[in-house]
DNA sequence: TAGCCTTTGAAGTGT
DNA sequence: ACACTTCAAAGGCTA
């Protein structure tokens, strides 16, 4: 039970959801072992130093010199798998790579400039990103990482690097490769051991005729490249961000890409690399009659389901994505704030890599290019349209099995568990302005339940009284989303709501869910269960504010 | 096969 | 300044 307090940025729970670990299973075991996979650092780290002296450990070796097998192995293993490759990449002046996936090069360092500091070591952001992926952990000091052959200031230190490192884009400390690591079961089939390091039994970055096949390139993933961020969101092929016209517009022309870089950078990137030889990719920049889509850079909730999704896919064998987005945005507020500032944080990165990568584009840009939804007639968005939208209530997804009778229990777990008060009222993430200066959003806003249609038609006649005429009233202002987010986030007292529960009649999909399903079984949601129950059955309050504006 | 559903957040447009 | 709209991911579903 360490950390209950939940005070501290290395929250487990916060842990638990980054990481996400293949075996779902050993979610919640994860959560009340992490205080060994805390002891266990030290042995990581020593372990590592002879590890990279010796340049040739084995799995074989590595279990020996473990202290002893903990359930909580296997963040121990990630975490060491992750330093030691961290080591060894760096030692030849490679990539960092994914600590949960072998076989996936990617690169975490933040720093867009300069991850590493004049004598190599990781910058203080550097090393801040990677205790944010492994809060456990302490980000190996400037002297574990240092090497001689490591990336130097001349090659990666200033905005405008002069010379390239040999695998390294000036952007690829933000572009990471890694696809599926949070996959809850076994990594993609693309993911072949034959990946893996057959000295150290690490894995190690694939040469790019390894990886292309990796980056299929699709005529319709043709002007996307993948998720910046890939290491942390399953990507399942499908490549992110597409070059402007004219190719890939860099932000340091001058640099140049070797065959290496330019093979991942464009095979994930460009939209008109033609993978002529397996070693050697060809960026040919043919001029397409039509601008490439380029898209919007994932904000803090998406990637926060690019993360979760196949968790709770695995979890509760749903596929279908609108009553699993449901679940992800319960858990998304119960989340806590340092668990979402992660995400705030790392959606901030996003947007700074992207507003790097393409400097002229705007989100207007994309206006219009997906097919306009038809909700013109956006009035009748309201009650009437409750019945009419919802004719696939999501309980119709759920499996048999995961039919419960006991309604308010669940309802607590997913409702009662939001992100703390004080979160909503700091935002904490502080997530730095962006290039629009925007103030972090508050995620944990009281945003009312939409025009759901279990919640109008089976939460309605429990939550009676005040809420009914406020939730209707407020429907239709905030269906608009969360621009309003903002406005209302600060939830006015809770008029007779107290002892009721009403607000917590969810969806009925959601209360027969398992509850850990809802929320985040970690301790901590559970005491934010208890703590915050009044805040939340006090919503529809700030939404009968901001309508009665 | 295009679009809907569903979520939150960012950023756009409109008033 | 505020309200509203669109899009970002995702995959089953529907017309």
């Amino acid at each position: 039970m360490p950390q209950l307090n939940g005070g501290g940025g290395d929250d487990l729970g916060a842990n638990d959801e980054m990481i996400s670990f293949k075996d779902e299973g050993e979610q919640e075991e994860k959560i009340s072992e992490n205080v060994s996979a805390e002891r266990d650092l030290d042995d990581v780290k020593s372990s590592l130093v002879n590890e990279s002296e010796n340049n040739s450990s084995s799995s074989d070796s590595e279990v020996k010199r473990r202290p002893q097998p903990r359930p909580d192995t296997e963040s121990y293993e990630k975490a060491r798998e992750y330093f030691s490759e961290a080591l060894r990449r760096q030692q030849d002046g490679g990539f960092f790579k994914s600590p949960h996936y072998p076989g996936y090069p990617f690169l975490m360092i933040p720093d867009l400039a300069s991850p590493y500091l004049s004598n190599g070591a990781l910058s203080p952001s550097a090393r801040t990103y990677l205790q944010m992926k492994w809060p456990l952990l302490d980000v190996p000091s400037s002297a574990a990482l240092k090497d001689s052959r490591s990336p130097t200031p001349g090659h990666l230190s200033n905005k405008v690097p002069v010379v390239q490192h040999a695998h390294m884009h000036p952007l690829t400390p933000l572009i990471t490769y890694s696809n599926d690591h949070f996959s809850p079961t076994t990594p993609p089939a693309h993911l072949s051991p034959e990946i893996l390091d057959p000295k150290t039994g690490i894995p190690r970055t694939p040469h790019p005729s390894e990886l292309s096949p990796y980056y299929p390139l699709s005529p319709g993933a043709v002007g996307q490249i993948p998720h910046p961020l890939g290491w942390l969101v399953p990507q399942q092929g499908q490549p992110m961000y597409s070059i402007p016209p004219g190719g890939f517009r860099h932000p340091y022309p001058a640099l140049a890409m070797n065959a290496s870089m330019s093979s991942l950078v464009s095979s994930r990137f460009s939209p008109h690399v033609v993978p002529h030889h397996p070693h050697v990719h060809v960026i040919n920049y043919k001029e397409d009659e039509k601008k490439p889509h380029i898209k919007k850079p994932l904000n803090a909730f998406m990637l926060y389901m690019k993360e979760m999704r196949a968790k709770v896919v695995a979890e509760c064998t749903l596929k279908e994505s609108a009553a699993i987005n449901q679940i992800l945005g319960r858990r998304w507020h119960s989340l806590s704030r340092e668990e979402q500032a992660k995400y705030y944080e790392l959606a901030r990165k996003e947007r700074q890599l992207h507003s790097q990568l393409y400097p002229g584009w705007s989100a207007r840009d994309n206006y219009g290019k997906r097919k306009k939804r038809k909700r013109d007639n956006k009035a009748d968005s309201t009650a009437e349209d409750f019945s009419a939208r919802n004719k696939k209530p999501c309980v119709q997804y759920l499996p048999q099995e995961k039919m419960i009778d006991s309604p308010a229990s669940s309802h607590g777990s997913m409702l009662d568990s939001p992100a703390t008060p004080s979160a909503a009222l700091a935002s904490p993430a502080a997530p730095a302005p962006t290039h629009s200066e925007q103030a972090q959003p508050l995620s944990l806003t009281t945003k009312p339940e939409r025009h759901h249609p279990h919640f109008s038609l089976i939460s309605k006649p429990s939550a009676a009284s005040s809420s009914s005429s406020s939730s209707s009233t407020s429907s239709s202002s905030s269906a608009s989303s969360s621009s309003s987010h903002p406005s209302l986030s600060l939830p006015i007292g809770s008029s007779g709501s107290q002892s009721t529960p009403p607000l917590l009649s969810r969806p009925i999909p959601f209360t027969s869910l398992h509850p850990s399903l809802l929320s985040p079984p970690s301790p901590f949601h559970q005491a934010a269960l208890h703590s915050h129950h009044a805040l939340f059955q006090s919503q529809p309050l700030s939404l009968v504010t901001k309508s009665a504006d």
